[in-house]
DNA sequence: AGCTGACCGTGACATGATCACAGACGCGGC
DNA sequence: GCCGCGTCTGTGATCATGTCACGGTCAGCT
């Protein structure tokens, strides 16, 4: 078996661009908290993550920061594509939130594959624009959408089955480019409101219907 | 003499690349303001803009705006590519900012191309990734900077030479996705400091160097 | 001159960010 | 158990920004 068995679109390549990327792609494994990739640093390779999930997220100077989006496994890193492509460096940090499985497939592997294969291209350009398209989105949130709509989206996203969200207000603010006291006081009302429990360190949704409906009222 | 005279990039394409593009793309004008896409809309053809620029904003449902980004003459536009590439209908307006002057390529030559010359997909990507850098410092901006700062950066970007630019409160508030209010306010503070001179609809200049140390101060 | 619509100024208030600080909790060491 | 320490959370004060309401001013038109 062969690493090209998680990801179903490439499976399909035809040759010779399936061997050039199978062989050339090597299998890394990071831990949990690893820095996948930091400001400054010119990308080396194409990532496409096997298992695990890689937060991005951006770094303001006076030490804020906010979640750019995430990587889940099955796919490949947008900012990664973005500046290997455009031939940048990172301007974003990438962060193992899970021990991690990746394939890591150099530079001029990855050209070879994007001249050789139409497959391969519209693999990796139909990741990148999509992920554009969230860009877009985000942007909207963060310069028109109230915070407590914004968190309340932000919670149903992260919990799971179990509607648990194990984060600190802290992180969560760092989810959403805000303050943690803001975060703090929202979680406070929400508290006041039934619609969540919270714990140190962790929280639970009560009423996940209350906070749809909160998201949809406006 | 062909419109791909505009784009020295796509001049030097060999055979028969060049042709395909010359032939398949054709030139439109279109008068100041009109609205070259809108949402929801899907993309039909890859734009190349020759002369003049479009201004690519995002409508919140509040009524409000913020500029994403302009096209100027020799660029593609982002969001069409990211939306011709993923299939998917656009997010954001783009209005004529000025008469224009651009190539529409139908999506089967902009495939074609795209599949025959390198020197094409390099074009189309590096423009592509290029603005999506942009877009991450857009975000950041709208997430972590003060609106003074971001007001004396657009309005030193807006200014021609002469120093001057010609717009309302409210069209700059749009550029920031702020409220006119805002503008306003931060306007007579920049005037009442001596930085700018203020009239109905235009706006002048008086000290950029002032406007500069504004924005290097954090 | 008088009307009209766009543009601008401003006060009052709501929301969110920043600063300062204190209390609560969890965990390791004893 | 108990102590000590670092992290996490709560809260008031204040500032920055966004929202709402309204009134005044200006340019262009008849």
């Amino acid at each position: 078996m062969t690493w090209t068995d998680f990801f179903p679109e490439l499976k399909r390549l035809p040759e010779p661009s399936l061997s050039i990327v199978e062989r050339a792609g090597r299998v890394v494994s990071l831990p949990a908290g690893a820095i996948v990739f930091g400001p400054g640093q010119p990308p080396q390779n194409y990532l496409l993550l096997i298992k695990g999930t890689v937060r991005v997220h951006q770094l303001s100077e006076a030490g804020r920061e906010i979640v750019l989006y995430r990587v889940a496994a099955g796919e490949s890193c947008a900012m990664t594509t973005a500046c290997l492509i455009g031939d940048e460096v990172y301007q974003a940090e990438g962060v193992a939130e899970t021990p991690i499985e990746a394939v890591v497939l150099p530079r001029a592997a990855f050209d070879e594959a994007i001249s050789k294969s139409a497959e391969f291209r519209r693999f990796v350009f139909a990741a990148l624009s999509s992920r554009m398209t969230n860009l877009f989105k985000l942007i909207e949130e963060v310069a028109f959408s109230r915070i407590d709509i914004r968190l309340a989206q932000r919670l149903l996203d992260l919990a799971g089955d179990n509607d648990r969200v194990a984060m600190t207000h802290q992180q969560l603010a760092s989810e959403l480019g805000t303050a943690r006291e803001v975060i703090s006081r929202q979680l406070t009302e929400f508290q006041r409101r039934g619609w969540v429990a919270t714990a140190r360190g962790e929280l639970t949704i009560v009423d996940a219907a209350a906070l749809r409906q909160l998201i949809n009222a406006r």
